[in-house]
DNA sequence: ACAAAAGTGTTTGAACTACACCCATGC
DNA sequence: GCATGGGTGTAGTTCAAACACTTTTGT
């Protein structure tokens, strides 16, 4: 297979799926225990080859399909390509892996192989897999921050406790829910349902419902420093 | 080649590099003309196959070295990977693209197929390389932002005109020298050198220089918001 | 009335932009 | 002197965190 002139080779590619969900106040990612060797009874990232007709978003969409029902999927996005030589035993496999996220209020039916598991507790893990999940943690970490990638996490319509809980559980720190409220609002993100949700037994003031504005992820701080210059200013003059 | 059962095929895997620098006040890529089909006279990112002894990333240096000296090549970065079945013509090819920076006070020699050529004015590319060059354009102006990515392109000493410059074409628009300096002074990412630069002809005060205080890419403003509360508060009451 | 939860008003502070002004040099 | 470019002082704005306080419910 390995040319010896040039020590290139055709080699198999294949996706990864991170697929994260906020439940019970921590975050949680997909994984499935493999049966057999290699790495038997260790856990898995979902994910499968890399098809000849289908580009590496496509596959993972199809590959997902045999584990979760994609249309519970809110948001797919390329993290990173694997490519140690050893990375996985035997013949090599390059791997690229995706963040995928899936609503909070959405429990999707699993094959009895596989389960959700808090990424602050993880099984033994397979190959690199561990390392990939963490990947996906810190990259929705920072996208909470400069985007609107709330709305992968959150159902069509919460109150801002309850989003509160996602973003909390997400971040791994109590944010609150004052601030977030204005972030949020400040930016145009946040649209009032009209309902309110009920108080619990306890009582309380009902919730106002909201939704977010966009289902598609942007970017919502741009810049965080050097913006360009209020007049346009493409050559304009500065100091 | 092709597994009939499944669809899966061993396919070919390719790095390429979008090589960037700041020369004459605008952002330059390193392209290498083709003088072969497919797509012969167009232009290419400079890249070829992974080996299989060797990770994307080593790879790249290793294909880099062929056009460039390496030891030039100040910052390494994965972009993204580009997987359309038919993004070349022929057996099929995935790529891992990189974003590549090379300081502004170094200019490598190149093979004679091969030359810088600015961002703006693109000449004729070829398969999906424009679109990949203009992921790697807009990474850096992102990065500029929140990171300590100048580093990589900038020479070792500057005044901060001089950096100012590298930062306007980088972005495309004008950045204040005085807020420049006082951003990344504010950062900590600045060391005066004590040294000054003498005047052009026409006069002028000295301009003191400076270096980066670190030639490793860091995140300088990690939490745009919903920053973790002061009291470290893993736990903390808020709201 | 009281507790509980939601939501608003307001203060404080940090960070960045803008702009005026002062400094050091060549001619 | 005065033009030229470098650098600092400082006001003004925006944004977000913190916290006090009001609102609306259940018991």
């Amino acid at each position: 297979m390995t040319d010896a002139t040039t020590g290139t080779a055709a080699l198999a590619h294949e996706v990864l799926a991170a697929v994260l969900r906020v439940r019970a106040g921590s975050l949680q990612v997909v994984l499935w225990e493999r049966a057999m060797e290699p790495h038997a009874h260790r856990w898995s990232l979902p994910g499968g080859r890399l098809r000849a007709d289908e580009d590496v978003e496509a596959s993972i969409r199809r590959q997902l399909a045999e584990k979760v029902d994609v249309r519970k999927v809110s948001h797919v996005e390329q993290l990173a390509v694997f490519s140690a030589p050893d990375r996985v035993p035997g013949p090599r496999v390059v791997a690229t892996a995706f963040l995928c996220l899936v609503p909070s209020h959405l429990d999707p039916e699993l094959p009895p192989d596989t389960a959700w598991h808090s990424l602050d507790a993880l099984p033994p893990t397979a190959f690199d897999h561990e390392t990939i999940a963490s990947r996906a943690q810190s990259r929705l970490r920072s996208k909470l921050s400069y985007t609107n990638i709330g709305f992968a996490l959150a159902p069509p319509a919460f109150t801002i406790s309850e989003l509160r809980e996602l973003y909390s559980a997400a971040l791994g720190y109590r944010v609150s829910a004052t601030n977030l409220q204005r972030v949020l609002a400040r930016r145009g993100l946040l649209v009032p349902t009209g309902e309110t949700a009920k108080p619990g037994r306890a009582g309380g003031r009902p919730a106002a419902q909201f939704r977010f504005a966009d289902t598609r992820m942007a970017v919502t701080d741009p810049f965080a420093v050097l913006r360009p210059p209020a007049g346009d200013g493409a050559l304009g003059r500065t100091n």
